[in-house]
DNA sequence: ATGGTCGCTTGGCGA
């Protein structure tokens, strides 16, 4: 079973991005973030023509917006709201193929958290860390519930000092901030999570996930940073069979600033 | 230290 996660920046507009990574790639199941499109207006047709009728999405004019994209059939599939916001921000559902076991996903896009690591100061890092909470919340309280899980998604944190460029340099910038790496770490271990790409890519190794916009050549510098993960259960640890981070994409023409990630699982 | 570029919409926000 192999799982993409991919924060898109728009649905619509990179379509033809997306009917490229699914040949190149070929996954069952495709996470992605940033859809940027009300759910009356995703492009239901044209994914379906792509080989993924089973679609649980969550979007809003505009902003955010997450879906999750299936060979396979998707059941329970739910949203959740989170820090009083309908912001379609969280999507799971059960994948139900025949002859393998359920897995639960989970599909999140975390608040980016403006400029400023203040929570005082930044009611947008205020709410990046609320979020954050809540979600460790609610993990904590449904430990008992599905044994095979995977989250993934854009969580907008790159928590090891490999998992960004310069670890020294980004301390004090949003992503990388001592207090949200600790927030999602207290994430990881209230769920029982396992980083699974960083159990197949040594944390020694520089990976990113992420090259900003705001560079004429993304290569050239190299400034990246990891935002994107997948998060696997316990028991989906001894099944994971490969990680492929899909660099080309970010030099495609017309590219999303974030590049997709893959999970391949033996089940 | 600052500004740099996208996407959704057409002025300005969010990333």
């Amino acid at each position: 079973m192999k799982i993409t996660t991919w924060n898109i920046n728009s649905v619509r507009l990179r379509l033809s991005s997306l009917a490229r990574l699914i040949t190149q790639v070929s996954p069952d199941i495709i996470c992605l973030q940033e859809t940027k499109v009300r759910d009356e207006l995703f492009p239901v047709k044209d994914v379906e023509a792509l080989g993924y009728p089973y679609q649980a999405i969550s979007g809003m004019k505009g902003y955010n917006g997450v879906a999750i994209l299936s060979k396979w059939p998707l059941i329970k599939i739910k949203t959740k709201v989170w820090c009083k916001k309908a912001d379609c921000r969280h999507v799971f559902a059960t994948i139900n193929k025949k002859g393998v076991r359920p897995i639960e996903i989970h599909n999140f896009y975390v608040p980016a958290g403006g400029d400023i690591p203040d929570p005082e100061k930044n009611i947008k890092f205020a709410h990046k860390l609320q979020f954050l909470k809540e979600v460790a919340k609610w993990q904590e309280s449904r430990r008992s519930s599905p044994s095979a899980q995977v989250l993934v998604g854009d969580l907008n944190i790159a928590p090891l000092p490999t998992d960004v460029w310069s670890h020294k340099q980004l301390l004090k910038e949003v992503s990388h901030t001592p207090v949200e790496t600790k927030a999602l770490e207290h994430l990881l271990l209230a769920g029982s999570w396992t980083d699974a790409v960083r159990e197949i890519i040594p944390p020694e190794e520089p990976l990113f996930t992420w090259w900003s916009y705001r560079s004429k050549d993304y290569t050239k510098n190299n400034r990246g940073r990891r935002l994107d993960h997948i998060w696997i259960t316990g028991t989906l640890k001894k099944h994971i069979s490969e990680i492929d981070v899909f660099h080309a994409t970010r030099g495609w023409e017309k590219p999303s600033d974030h590049v997709p990630v893959t999970i391949t699982l033996a089940v």
